[in-house]
DNA sequence: TACCAACAAAATGTATCCATTATGGTTTTA
DNA sequence: TAAAACCATAATGGATACATTTTGTTGGTA
């Protein structure tokens, strides 16, 4: 028998719509349309209905009163807040990380910092949440861990070809660096001190790109 | 004209369901099945489904991959992980607020807490949540108070009963009382020590608890 | 008794249809 | 000209019908 290659409609709508608001190609503020999402997977309205609920649900996508679903914006200044969230949430995470950490946790995330070292740019996201990712495993916080995994990749990844262009490569490798080594000297706090400021150092450097950014889409939109 | 008396039945429903979970009508585990929601709100399937995604993005319900729904479960690892998390951004919020707090924020907690002091049981909990949310207000961090409140309705308000039976009231309101005195007097680390003592102290408290009624549970169905 | 196959009943997934509501443009009027 | 009213179009909300999947039961066999 042949493998299963029929997957649910709403699943599949779901996961390809997300797909397309993580990566740009629905930018924020599009408009989506029911019968327009239908008519491009072929499928009835009725799991594209559910999808966009879904995603709803994700902050993805935003539904009116209306009933009118649009992809939803990120302003500056919640763009702050969530990181400075991840930032209290992954300080704590690390802190409980540390005396429970082995030498093999150190290796492998010395291992993945190399990977970062000379990957391709795509790659920086994921391999650069993997990287924090090992680091909180010891802590053994599946619920804290999700709600980063979620402020990553429902916000972050959205952000992905901004960050690709404003990103400060080489010194967020150099950060990493230290943070390993703070990690391997049990400096709890140190190796903290060390994450916030890795954190918010570059979330203020993006929100301030972000500002100035949507200040001149805003100008350009109004010519 | 009169008013609009007719709301869209995906709203009311998803509406209607929620509470009936949070209030323990529709107790842990129980199948959500959708012909029996449907029939009950005189609706259509259609607007049940859709109910139920909401719900699912608010892990109020799990929905199976054969598609069958039920209301989830609370574990009591993931009750204190929850508690904890609380505690790290409500600690967070705090010593935010402190700096900022007026006399007028001060006077409104110890009201509250006067309310407390003779409310019925049952209005306890969003009075409480009221409390906790008017010293963070000053902090103004909406997202951050957003998942506050959502750890208290999603989470907290499902352990109401329990809670009601469970919770020592004349402790919790004297903790409040030493807040309110240590906000008043700028004693920031002081005030942050008893929120965590508060929160985290009930909250094993609570997971013990859950975790003998539970067993007890599965012992009784067990015969 | 234990196990398996086959079938029946019930529940979910999707498509289609109709009703209602929102939107955009046109016409009318002050 | 500007604003309001109106109408046609398009989009969404919900109901129904049908297809598919899941589940439970029955009956037969080792």
């Amino acid at each position: 028998m042949s493998e299963n290659n029929k997957q649910k409609a709403v699943l599949s709508v779901t996961e390809d719509i997300r797909a397309k608001i993580l990566d740009g190609t629905y930018p924020e503020g599009m408009a989506l349309s029911q019968v327009d999402i239908a008519s491009t997977y072929q499928v009835s309205r009725t799991p594209v209905r559910e999808a966009l609920q879904i995603l709803a649900g994700e902050e993805l996508v935003e539904i009116r009163d209306t009933g009118r679903a649009t992809v939803t914006t990120i302003s500056p200044e919640s763009f702050l807040e969530k990181c400075e969230l991840r930032a209290l949430i992954e300080v704590k995470l690390l802190e409980l990380s540390i005396p429970l950490m082995g030498t093999e946790d150190i290796a492998k995330a010395r291992e993945i910092n190399e990977s970062l070292k000379k990957c391709a740019p795509e790659e920086w996201t994921p391999l650069n949440y993997l990287f924090h990712e090992v680091l909180y495993k010891p802590a053994n916080r599946p619920l804290m861990q999700n709600v980063i995994k979620d402020l990553h990749h429902r916000h972050y990844a959205r952000l992905k070809s901004f960050i690709l262009s404003h990103r400060n490569t080489p010194r967020s490798l150099r950060e990493h660096d230290e943070l390993i080594d703070r990690c391997e000297r049990q400096d709890i706090e140190g190796a903290c001190y060390a994450l916030e400021s890795h954190i918010m150092m570059s979330a203020y450097a993006l929100a301030e790109q972000l500002k100035s950014q949507q200040l001149k889409r805003r100008q350009t939109a109004s010519l």
